[in-house]
DNA sequence: CTGAATCCACCAAGATACTG
DNA sequence: CAGTATCTTGGTGGATTCAG
């Protein structure tokens, strides 16, 4: 409706730290990935070892993980010219810092996930007592 | 549920604590939770000073994001009856101990995501130079 | 001002089958 | 063994409109 545009220009420079984190996340947080850094943070896999480890990942979801990973330098992938093939993942340098913020994750969901889990609990008692909530059960 | 399987370590995360950590990450890993909560890091907000802060964000986005905080008791919500109705979003104490490690994943990232970047360009290249690997696109 | 509700586009992700 | 190709679907998120 504004036609001539009133050049609001929402410069967020004091949240530019978190636009990176929010980035990084969208990168790292995704269904799979933290799961395949795991799997790889105790040692180099190979594609099926890798697949055995994500219980219940696809191929082709292990496969792009893998290939984001790749491209992010996160994860190194190596060929070996044998037959049958066999080609191992392995954590770089840059992929094992990510083991840090991981475990600092790690301690935080075991510290209090409960709370949150006891807290969706609450409030979802809180929204269906199931003992005031007429004109939606109809009983007749 | 054997009582001696206290020999269980940290060696193999794979299983329960990686689990732990994605699912999470499933929840604060979203596209725009880590910002409301950045925002509100900072200290009480009202709805459309929230809006503000988050740059981008829709309505809908914001409202969905901040009952998903409150329903897992991060985010308290007040609302003061007057006109025009008023209504505070705050950090809880269960809320503010995501700030940690938020900020260990703010730090990785300001360290390493320029790394990250190069690895994806010089991935990118080495892909897709368009002199070097002609007819790489598989042509149908 | 603070939402709720509806419609819709896009993409992540699973299943399956095929290739080298 | 290590992928790729294709189809399909469900969820996420954006734009818009309505309501208290």
């Amino acid at each position: 409706m504004s036609d001539t545009n009133t050049l609001v220009r929402d410069i967020e420079p004091s949240h530019d730290s978190c636009r990176a984190v929010s980035e990084t996340l969208a990168r790292i947080g995704d269904k799979w990935t933290v799961l395949v850094v795991g799997a790889l943070s105790q040692g180099p896999l190979r594609y099926n070892q890798v697949r055995r480890a994500v219980d219940g990942i696809s191929q082709r979801m292990l496969t792009l993980t893998l290939k984001g990973l790749e491209e992010d330098g996160l994860v190194s992938r190596t060929v070996y010219p044998t037959v049958p093939p066999r080609v191992d993942y392995e954590l770089t340098e840059l992929g094992r810092t990510l083991i840090v913020p991981l475990q600092v994750l790690h301690g935080w969901a075991m510290a209090h996930r409960p709370a949150m889990l006891a807290a969706r609990a609450k409030f979802a008692e809180s929204r269906a007592p199931g003992s005031q909530q007429p004109a939606f059960t109809t009983p007749k």
